[in-house]
DNA sequence: GTCACCTTAGAAG
DNA sequence: CTTCTAAGGTGAC
């Protein structure tokens, strides 16, 4: 656990299947969750949590939970509240439209920019998906470029990849 | 100021 | 079908 600044701003690893995932938490909610790294597969949790308010230990079950059951195929139950107002109002705008893609679904990047009222934004609301602080809870894997094709990932390839077999989409 | 980024419709070869 | 072009928002340098 970290803090950093004035308000409480708390970092929580969580160990999966697939390695060490960090959450982020602000007084507000999930404000980030990072792909493990590279070499932390199946790494015990053995960060303090003394001096994290309780809110957030919640928040943090919530967000273990959901992420579990996500990476196992499931759709999450309970999904702690997001905090996204570290964005610009343009990616907040994205963001906003991304999180209306309901799980094994897609759009095009093409669709996104339309449906924020900028559809010639294309380029950019690929820009704000890679700004996209809390990737699988804003479901920026969900948006696939207009052919189909897979576009790009800034965790990854392999995890769009990965996170769109988990909801039962193909390419 | 310049560049690189998770794009895309359209025009030309 | 392949290749080229132009157009957006934003952060890094």
């Amino acid at each position: 656990m970290k803090m950093r600044g004035k308000s409480s701003f708390v970092e929580i690893p969580i160990a999966t299947l697939f390695g060490e995932f960090i959450a982020h938490y602000s007084e507000k909610g999930l404000a980030g969750l990072n792909f493990p790294k590279a070499g932390s597969a199946r790494q015990a949790d053995q960060t303090s949590r003394r001096g994290v308010p309780t809110t957030i230990l919640y928040w943090h079950r919530a967000t273990t939970t959901a992420l579990k059951n996500i990476l196992a195929g499931r759709e999450p139950k309970n999904t702690p509240p997001l905090d996204l107002s570290g964005g610009t109002t343009f990616q907040q705008n994205v963001w906003r439209a991304l999180r209306k893609i309901s799980r094994g679904k897609t759009r095009s990047y093409g669709e996104i920019a339309r449906q924020i009222g900028k559809p010639k934004a294309v380029r950019a609301v690929g820009g704000a998906c890679g700004a996209n602080p809390i990737p699988i809870f804003v479901p920026c894997h969900r948006v696939l470029a207009a052919n189909g094709k897979p576009g790009g990932f800034s965790g990854g390839l392999n995890w769009k990849r990965k996170l769109l077999a988990f909801e039962g989409i193909s390419l």
